[in-house]
DNA sequence: ACATCCTATCGTAGAACAACGATGACGCAG
DNA sequence: CTGCGTCATCGTTGTTCTACGATAGGATGT
């Protein structure tokens, strides 16, 4: 318990998503989601976020061997993916799963 | 049931993986895996061949919007993720898919 | 041996990606 | 208002991807 700072991650939400894993348009929504996944740098950042729950942005930079605009990039693709989301919190800005989107790609996956 | 062509595709072969799904050599394999499936057509294609249980390449060509050498490519970049499997069967070659790698790719987004 | 079919590979051109430093925008403290 | 810390965006460079046509390789049938 790392004192999770809780400030930005949304309720649990937890609403059925009941649309099909199969056809043109879930190959497109797979494919979506699994091009943004398909960089190391991008998976280890969407685990950290995971893993804190929340956010914290120049924290993520700090656990990662790159440049911050170049973080800065990979989190614009997970986000423009719809894997994660980023709140301005003052002069800061928190970043958190979009656990939707997480379940969504487990039932694209698993309806493979 | 299209008659499904038995000729190439491995038996069964349920062997448990117990590597991990997290840490930094899960990230590279999930990057891999989800790299190759980043792309509508490689979607499609995998799909294929999970319908159709085995194989039939040149049938791949038909059913996909693309010239024969970029399937190929597709095809090899599936391959080369360890995601499918290729057998040359006579004059032509047998894809099927590699169940293990479905089961660890299922393993690993499950992890997340 | 030869022609034929199926697939892979080569070569190429244009688009997209990955990384960086530099710069800009924004909120906050003084 | 000014300066500072945080993050996004711009501009650039080198690499990789995607798509195609053309060509080569290998097996089959005649």
């Amino acid at each position: 318990m790392t004192q999770t700072k809780t400030g930005c991650c949304p309720p649990p939400q937890v609403g059925l998503d009941l649309r099909p894993v199969a056809g043109a348009e879930a190959d497109d929504e797979l494919a979506g989601y699994c091009k943004a996944l398909g960089h190391p740098a991008r998976v280890k950042i969407v685990r950290l976020l995971i893993e804190k729950n929340a956010c914290v942005c120049g924290d993520i930079v700090d656990e990662m061997p790159l440049a911050q605009s170049t973080v800065s990039q990979h989190l614009k693709v997970l986000k423009d993916a719809g894997l994660i989301r980023g709140e301005i919190d003052g002069p800061r800005v928190c970043y958190c799963i979009e656990p939707q989107a997480l379940r969504r790609l487990r039932a694209l996956v698993g309806g493979l």
